[in-house]
DNA sequence: GAGTGGTCTAGACCACCGA
DNA sequence: CGGTGGTCTAGACCACTCG
């Protein structure tokens, strides 16, 4: 038999519909425009609603969508670039726009991997700093900053019990020390239940971890884990001296 | 009514699922070691399939599964960390085990969002060299490297037509160029059918993109998009001039 | 061919938001 | 309250790998 098997796409149906939605994206509608609900694109495509909304969840991933319980899908603004490098000794901050607001301070033990970076530091106490990052007015990361007290020896133990103002005490010690270099790595990862809250996100939503040693002249002085929204954020880096400035700071300028 | 509301647990069964899962897997199984079937497991835990595969996704996407299909579920080794910094300019490289491999070169337009990255050579052809990066046998990387011809005027045209050979020769003409920095990002993508390909991956699994652009005296000189693995890999930046080193490299160093 | 994960369906109910 | 996206079910078939 001729069986020619014309044109066996051999493509999931989810994956074509991707390709057909964001090249609709792209020409048809403008950032902020709220799509149709998902019955009924689902039954404009022909397929169930599970397989649309396997292709949303790409698109949304790939931070081209945002979908909201209760409001509805809408078209996202291209992600926002972050600078994750220098400029981050300025650990009092707080006046910058781009800066990290500091939340609260607490102390405990750090988790197990953590507690690894830090070498030395076995079972010791840490000062654990909550940080969350704002840019243009939404929250792009939350940030747990350890500090092993031997870190910042000269902080009187009960300058605040908690809450920012001890958080600033912390940073403004970390400050003090002076430190010499750090250490960056980034990957992916679910959000934790209370990132999630922090980030406006539900639990389980996709987040860059960047996980950073700072490095005093005595050893790791301090390990921070940061959780990045990978649906709006860009991490830029700049590696050289050269033109890296990010978004806000090109509007700056403009003005 | 007395209804008390008992225990209204008010948490995604697969998130709770997810959360046993991850603790069986750090106290029952070792690395390598073989799940069972995802009919199996939803059945155990008295949920449905799809139910139980949202809980095996999340875990994937967090680098503490690998899923392969026709083959089964097994439990992943810890994220490999990749260095993507300095040591980046060996662009003849090729000898190191951590290095990119060409595998071929092509010429034609850069996509819209790489010519906007390439100031000035807007209609411009460009040669674009596809390289792989391999650590510990596996692939962890594929890249695309955009090279205005502008850039590396001494390539003859015919040097060869296309191939690892020509890849070669762009490569060896762009570090003749001596570049003085490099400007870098990342953020969460879907792997293109290509790239997919490249990585032994599915289309539109989870990758990390980094997006890197290469300056010379005269402006940019190259733009490069590469696409890792986000389920296995951890990428390391050397932001100090500390002791940052890959694992290879501390196995290799223990050697 | 038997067994695996990947895709897809057609329903149902729930949590949340805004009018 | 009605409408949205989020969760869940119980099935079916497919593509792939391996013995």
């Amino acid at each position: 038999m001729g069986t020619t098997q014309l044109e066996s796409v051999q493509e999931p149906k989810y994956w074509h519909l991707k390709t057909v939605l964001s090249e609709a994206l792209d020409s048809d509608f403008a950032v902020g425009e709220i799509l149709p609900n998902e019955r009924d694109l689902a039954a404009r495509f022909g397929v169930a609603r599970a397989t649309l909304r396997q292709a949303l969840e790409q698109l949304e991933l790939e931070g081209r969508l945002q979908r909201r319980r209760g409001v509805g899908t809408t078209v996202a603004p291209p992600r926002v670039g972050v600078a994750v490098a220098a400029a981050q000794h300025d650990w009092a901050g707080g006046d910058s726009d781009e800066a990290w607001q500091p939340v609260e301070c607490t102390t405990g033990k750090a988790p197990v991997a953590v507690a690894a970076m830090l070498d030395g530091a076995a079972g010791e106490d840490v000062h654990v700093v909550r940080r969350i990052r704002v840019t243009r007015g939404q929250s792009v990361a939350a940030e747990l900053l350890y500090v092993p007290r031997s870190s910042v020896p000269e902080l009187s133990a009960i300058d605040a019990p908690s809450g920012p103002a001890r958080a600033r005490s912390v940073l403004r010690e970390l400050h003090r020390l002076g430190l010499d270099g750090q250490d960056r790595s980034v990957e992916l990862g679910s959000a934790r239940a209370d990132d999630a809250k922090e980030l406006d996100r539900l639990p389980g939503a996709p987040v860059l971890v960047v996980t950073t040693r700072y490095f005093a002249v005595s050893g790791t002085a301090a390990v921070s884990v940061a959780t990045y929204r990978a649906d709006t954020c860009r991490l830029t880096f700049g590696d050289s001296g050269a033109l890296e400035i990010s978004h806000e700071e090109q509007e700056r300028q403009a003005s």
